[in-house]
DNA sequence: GCAATTTACGGGCACGTGCCCGTAAAGGTA
DNA sequence: TACCTTTACGGGCACGTGCCCGTAAATTGC
C-alpha cells in the first residue's frame, strides 16, 4: 500500500557520486559545466542504476510547454473523413495535456494546393517542437521536410506516406495490401466472366497512393491466375454530375460490369449513381468509414468498406511525437494500420 | 513556450477562501475537521474555478499505491487467446505505473472451476482496490461480485458479460451481432441447398455466451427469410480425437454440409479435421486471432475469423479501473468491441 | 469555574526534477 | 601581484498536492 522508501533518482546518483543533484542534472541533460572525469563517473552510476527519470516530477518542475502542429485537410462537403483523425488527436491531447503538451491544428483545403503551402509556411513561422502532417502534396511536403530536418523538428506522416523523406514515423495503411483485400472481397459476389471496373475520382494528378492501391488490387487476380477483364477510369472532377456523366459513358461501353472498386472514400458518389441508374446488382467496394458511405452500406448498395482506423491514426500520431519529445523513447518508423473490413452487419460497432 | 504564471490549484482556492491549503485539501478529500460554513464556501469556489487537480503533483506527493487484480485464464495448450488481453494489461500497466498503479495477475485453468474459485478467494484475501476479471463461471462470479460490492471494490468484466451483476464496466464483444456477422460471411461461399453446421466445442455446460452467438447466427437467416437446414452439434471434450469422432459422425449423417460455423476459438480443431478428412470445400468460420487459427487461415481452410481486439480489451479494462480509481472520472458501463473480420489477406496487419 | 477533550484550522515538509544564482578554484593578461 | 574571465560545481527554491503535527478556540464534563 505504500511506496518503498529507498531514496531514488537523481538524489541517489548524486549521493553515490559525491556531487550535488545539480551536477547530475547537468550530465542528464548534457549541458556544459561538468569536467570529463566526474561526467564519466556519473554516467557509469546512471547506467548501473538503470536510472529512469520520474516523468511526473520532471513535467511538474519544468515550465516548458511542448507545442505540436497538426496539418490536415479540413472537413469538406465532400467528405468528413478527417473528423476521425482529429478526434484521435483530441483524445491524445486530453491525455497528455497534463504533461505540458499543447497542440494547434492547421486545416487546409484538400482541393487547393496553395492552402497547403500556406499552412506549412505558417507552421514554420510558429514555434513548434513537432509536426503531425498529412503529406497530400509531394513537392511541398518535400520542401517542408527538408526545413524540419534542418531545424531538427520531428514530423510524423499520417494516412499517406512519402518513404523517401525522413519522417519520424508513418502511421497509416499499407496501400498495396488494402487494394489486395479489396479485390478479395470483390470476388465474393462477382459472377463469372463479368468485368471489373476500377474508379479513381480525384482532382490531384500525382496520386501515387491510388497507384499502389490499384497495383495491389490487380495483383490479387494475377496471384490467382484469374484475368477477368478489368476496366479503369479516372475522373478528375469530384462533383456528382461529372462522376455520373463519366460513369454513364463507361457503363454504356461495357455492358457486363459486375463489380466496381473505388480507390478512395468517394465511393458514395458512385453508390449514388448506381442507385439512381438502377444498377445495384453491381458489387461495390470502396474506402473509409464516413457517414455518406455508411448510409449506402446500410442500403446494400456498397458491399464492403475498407477502413484504416482513422481515429487511431490521429491518436498514434500525436503519441509518437509525445514519446519522442517528452518521454524520449524510440518509436517505430513504420506503423501500418489494420485493414478493417466493414459491412452492413458490423459497422455499428466500428470505432470511428 | 512557458506555462502561464497565474497561481493555480489548491493554493488559489485557499487564497480566495482565506483559509490554508490544508483546509482546502480536507474539503477535496472530504475528510473531517472543517466547519460546514467554510466547507460550503470552499466548495463554491471549487465549482466556480472548475478546479481540476493536477494529477502529476497529486500522484507525486501521494505515497499510496493502487493495486489492481487481474483474473484471467492461463494460456493453455488449447489456446493462446489470453496472451493478447494480457499484453493489453501490460501495456496499460506500463503507461500508468508512473501514477503509482501496480497490477497482479491471477491465472486460472479454464477447464477447472475450482481453480477459478481458488483464485478469486485469493484476490479477496489480498488488498486490491480494483479487479479486472473474465467471469467464466457464473455462480462463482456472482458471489465474488457480491463481496466486491460489499467492500466497494470496482470490478470490470472482459470478454464475456453477466449483465445482472453491477460491474463498473463490461468490455468485450456483442455476442449476438458477432453471430450475425458470422452468418453473413458464411453465405458468401455457401452453395444453394447446402446444409450449415453449427459446432460448439466446450467443457462448460452453462455457456450462455455461445447461445447468444447462435441466436445471432440464426437470426441472420430468419431476417432474410432463408431457411436452409441448420444442423448443430455440441462437443463436450476439447481434444482433437473426440472432436474428430463427433464430426465424422455428423458428416456421415449429413452428406451435404456446405459450411461450418464454430462458436468459439476452437475452430482450428475443426479445421484440422476438415483438412485431414479432405473436406476443405466446406466453408469454415470461427472466432479469435490465435496462432493455430491463423495457420489455417493461411491454408485457406478457415475462411474468416471474427475477432474482438483482445489486446484492446485488456488495455481498456485496466484503463477503466484507472479512470475510476485514480482520475476519478466516469467510465461507460458498456463498451462493445468492434467485430473485426480477419482473412488470409489482411491478418498480417491485425494488431493482436 | 477549571481541566479535559474535541473541533477547526494553519504551518510546513515531502515527493523528484528543473534550473537559477552564487562562488571557490583555476587559468589568463598586464 | 592585482584584476578579470572561465570552469566546475553546490545551494536552494519552485512546481502542486498530500498529509503530519501543532495549536488556538470551542465545547464538554464535573
Amino acid at each position: 500500500m505504500k511506496k518503498e522508501n529507498t531514496s531514488q533518482g537523481v538524489k541517489e546518483i548524486a549521493r553515490r557520486a559525491n556531487v550535488s543533484t545539480a551536477t547530475v542534472d547537468r550530465v542528464l541533460h548534457n549541458r556544459t559545466g561538468v569536467s570529463e572525469k566526474t561526467k564519466k563517473r556519473i554516467n557509469e552510476i546512471i547506467k548501473e542504476l538503470d536510472y529512469q527519470p520520474n516523468l511526473l516530477a520532471s513535467r511538474l518542475a519544468s515550465k516548458k510547454i511542448i507545442s505540436i502542429a497538426i496539418v490536415i485537410p479540413s472537413v469538406s462537403e465532400e467528405t468528413d473523413f478527417w473528423e476521425a483523425p482529429l478526434r484521435g488527436v483530441r483524445r491524445a491531447e486530453a491525455e497528455i495535456k497534463q504533461y505540458g503538451v499543447s497542440t494547434q491544428v492547421f486545416f487546409f483545403d484538400l482541393n487547393d494546393k496553395d492552402s497547403f503551402s500556406g499552412k506549412i509556411a505558417e507552421v514554420l513561422r510558429g514555434d513548434f517542437q513537432g509536426v503531425l502532417i498529412s503529406p497530400s502534396y509531394i513537392e511541398e511536403t518535400t520542401k517542408f521536410a527538408a526545413e524540419c530536418e534542418l531545424r531538427k523538428i520531428p514530423f510524423v506522416f499520417i494516412d499517406s506516406n512519402i518513404p523517401e523523406l525522413h519522417s519520424l514515423s508513418y502511421i497509416g495503411p499499407h496501400l498495396f495490401k488494402s487494394g489486395y483485400v479489396g479485390a478479395k472481397l470483390l470476388t465474393y459476389r462477382l459472377e463469372r466472366d463479368k468485368k471489373i471496373l476500377i474508379i479513381n475520382i480525384s482532382k490531384e494528378i500525382d496520386n501515387f497512393n491510388y497507384q499502389k492501391i490499384e497495383e495491389g488490387f490487380r495483383s490479387y487476380f494475377q496471384d490467382r491466375g484469374q484475368s477477368g477483364e478489368i476496366v479503369r477510369i479516372d475522373i478528375r472532377e469530384t462533383d456528382y454530375q461529372s462522376v455520373a456523366r463519366h460513369l454513364t459513358y463507361v457503363f454504356h461501353l461495357n455492358k457486363d460490369i459486375g463489380a466496381a472498386f473505388v480507390t478512395n472514400s468517394r465511393v458514395h458518389t458512385v453508390a449514388s449513381f448506381l442507385k439512381n441508374s438502377h444498377r445495384t446488382h453491381v458489387s461495390l467496394i470502396g474506402f473509409d468509414f464516413i457517414s455518406e458511405n455508411v448510409a449506402y452500406l446500410e442500403n446494400n448498395v456498397i458491399d464492403f468498406l475498407i477502413c484504416h482506423r482513422p481515429e487511431d491514426q490521429g491518436y498514434r500520431g500525436i503519441m509518437a511525437l509525445y514519446q519522442t519529445l517528452v518521454v524520449n523513447a524510440q518509436v517505430s518508423k513504420l506503423s501500418y494500420m489494420p485493414i478493417d473490413i466493414v459491412t452492413k452487419e458490423n459497422y455499428e460497432f466500428y470505432h470511428n
